[in-house]
DNA sequence: CCATAAGCGAGACGGTACGTCACGTCTTTGG
DNA sequence: CCAAAGACGTGACGTACCGTCTCGCTTATGG
């Protein structure tokens, strides 16, 4: 079922994502969908996360900026190129109108959770003061990137934006 | 019919925001709703982004940097507090799963009209250099905040944010 | 519709008599037949009760005692060779489980409507006497033939019941 | 399972006795009421007909008159009062929708195996030709109360209609 | 005296019809 | 003569049962 999900989400788009279709796709009675998941965005949302998490991992490297923009290109290459990606990015579409949804992901901090790692080697580093806000660090890392993912525009530069965030907390 | 839109996202929420539902709102005919408009979606973008510029629009102070905070501030109270807002944050969920919504909102450039006359007057105090990137400023400046209040998250603080923007282009 | 409903009752039975069937048979979105009748027995109803009456109607003969004996052949033409007698057999089948069913065919009064003007010739002849109770000599004309019907029983004649039906009034 | 269908039956009608219903209530696996019956129409007749041909017996009288009319009369309370004439008049319902379910009750003979013994006796007394159609008697004693009974019609009266049965044999 | 198999409850499975809702198109009708 | 009112065919929704199918868990016999 989930990779039914997957696959229907590229070929169709979101809006067609039906869970008829799904259990059509998967081969499956539509009421096994409905015992399982209570609607489409929580199958999507069991089908994406899974792989998400992994996409936005980052490895050591020397320096913090570096990491951070290591950080920054996974989440545009996350957001731009990867089906875990089409998901979340559908999700936090569907959220914007379905307050469930909404409450799905708000659980999930799925970038707070890749990127805490990493802050807390660039505090080891003496890079990160032990108190500065890492949420708005996260913020200021994530959101120019899917704010212009999602309204289409132009992509900002990685490390200007790692360069930016790593900044203002000095 | 622009203001039953209004009214009803407020009231009832996008996803039971019906064309039958606005058309019985605003004592019209179905079919003169789809004369004008071919979709939910068209008659919001025009229902909103009449007001969300002017909720935008930021008056010019004594530093580049309070007038980027005081921006960054409009936009929270624009995403957070304001009608028009709701209908934005309505329309961008909408546009990750309708390519027709998505190409709508694509070329409003809302936010970069606003801030706009703001890094003029920056470039004009000597602040940003003029061959800085305004685009990623602007991501920069938006991005943070939006993708918080998209995800129900933490805000940001105003001021960190404009101050993490304005450092990445020295 | 109402043609669609006959000819599916014939072709597959009131089982597999089903509103989705009738709406594809009849061309006709489903929602169009939920609108007119709320049931499939109200469609079945409307499509058999049309013709139920005309077929039992009784031509005026020389005698009460064949008038009678016409009007139970009548009965047994149209219960065993008869569209419209299908569709009566499959709602009184319906009424034991349904009491909406039951409340319909109740108000129809099918035979007593047909057999009341053949009783009012009776006693213009003198062969029935004023005061006798009408609705029981009609169940002594109709009660036995139905019987035997739906139990797929040996059917009575037709004379016989007549005359055991005069007989008793005297 | 047996009670739990005649319990069922009466609560909640022949609509919604399911097998899965049925089941629960027995406090058994849907399964094991598969291994046994066949249909739901299967556990109603097993239940309802071990009760009914008891309620129909009629102990000798007087006059055959007598003894017919104490046999419409048990025919009356059956079908109108018992629990077993409730499980009898949704079989024979069910019986127009089923061909299955036709040739499980034809192959009963429920009235006629009750009735057989006060013919018997009528014909030893001479009341009866030995020659006449055992088969029509019956169903003009049964006929005219089962039709009113499914129709929901007033019943006939007992008296009347042994008599009208018995006049036309002589 | 244990193990091994038969029969059970529980319940998930793929199906299919239900009745409702909104869609976008169309026809009718009254001001 | 336009626009409201609303019926139309379509198709997804979520629910209920259908009849089939595996599961473990008893329970009771046979080696």
């Amino acid at each position: 079922v989930l990779h039914a999900v997957d696959d229907l989400l590229v070929e169709v788009g979101y809006a067609a994502l039906t869970m008829t279709a799904i259990a059509e796709r998967a081969g499956v009675g539509r009421q096994t969908v409905y015992r399982w998941w209570s609607s489409k965005a929580e199958v999507l949302f069991e089908a994406t996360m899974i792989d998400a998490g992994r996409e936005l991992a980052v490895e050591p490297r020397g320096t913090t900026l570096d990491e951070l923009a290591a950080f920054v290109d996974a989440v545009v290459r996350f957001l731009t190129a990867s089906e875990a990606g089409a998901g979340y990015r559908a999700l936090v579409g569907e959220a914007q109108h379905d307050p469930q949804v909404a409450h799905l992901m708000e659980s999930s901090s799925l970038f707070d959770g890749a990127v805490d790692p990493v802050l807390a080697r660039a505090v080891d580093r003496g890079d990160l003061a032990p108190t500065a806000d890492r949420a708005s660090v996260t913020a200021m890392l994530v959101g120019p990137v899917l704010f212009r993912v999602l309204t289409d525009g132009p992509l900002p530069d990685p490390h200007h934006v790692a360069r930016a965030a790593l900044a203002v907390t000095t």
